[in-house]
This record gives C-alpha cells, structure tokens and sequence, in this order.
DNA sequence: ACTTTGACTATAA
DNA sequence: GTTATAGCCAAAG
C-alpha cells in the first residue's frame, strides 16, 4: 500500500496547477511539500517529467533568483525563456522580471 | 550497499 | 555583487 503520492508526483501536481504567465520557486514547491530544503528534489523531478503524463510546465519554474536555471534541459538555452515570454513573462540576461509579482505561491493558491 | 550527482538554498567571506 | 562552502533529500550509477 501507498501512503500518499511520491514526492515526485507531488510536485507534478503542483507545477501543473501553476497558471499561466507564473512562475514558481523548487523551495517554495519543495516547502509545500514537506520538505523546505529539498528544492534539489524538484528539479531531478522535472528532469523526469519527460515520461510523466501530461507534460509538465517546467518552464514556469525556477530558482529562487527567477533565474532559468534549467533552461538547458529544454533543448535549446533559449526555449525555456521564449515559452516564458510567449505565456507573458517577460526574460532578462535569463531573468525572469518583475519575479517577486509573477511569483505564485504553491502554499497560498492551494 | 556505497558513492556521486543534481533544473537548489542559505550563510559566510 | 560575486564566489565559496555547507546543508539538504532522493534517485541513479
């Protein structure tokens, strides 16, 4: 018997419920999890959300500097910040601008 | 079973 | 402001 969903699946349900044109933080998505430090977790999850269903918004993710961290692992270093822009984020020197307002809060919304 | 890594964060120098 | 080091948790090799 599973007790609860896996750490992985959990942070899958959260960055799906993250709106469009927001983005989040792995610690505050780690947070609401349970585990406040484990934002390492949530990128390995991502990593993995190549085989979860349905595709997860990744790209409305990163790190706690609204820096795209992971914009490498889309392929191309410029992928991540034009699926940004295209949803209404706006990208500088690989920044997201205006973060702290684009911000969405897992442990608020939810 | 042990070691290394990994899309992070916080604190210190 | 940038760089270095430590802490953190779980999965992959």
């Amino acid at each position: 018997m599973k007790n609860e969903l896996d750490f992985f699946e959990k942070v899958y349900e959260i960055c799906r419920e993250i709106p469009r044109g927001r983005v989040s933080s792995y610690g505050a998505i780690a947070k609401t999890i349970g585990s406040p430090m484990a934002s390492r977790m949530v990128g390995w999850a991502m990593n993995k959300s190549h085989s979860v269903s349905p595709n997860v918004p990744a790209h409305r993710v990163v790190n706690r500097n609204g820096l795209l961290s992971g914009k490498k692992f889309f392929g191309t270093d410029t992928m991540m910040q034009q699926l940004l822009e295209n949803e209404g984020v706006s990208i500088e020197n690989d920044k997201v601008v205006d973060f702290e307002k684009l911000f969405w809060n897992p442990m608020k919304e939810l």
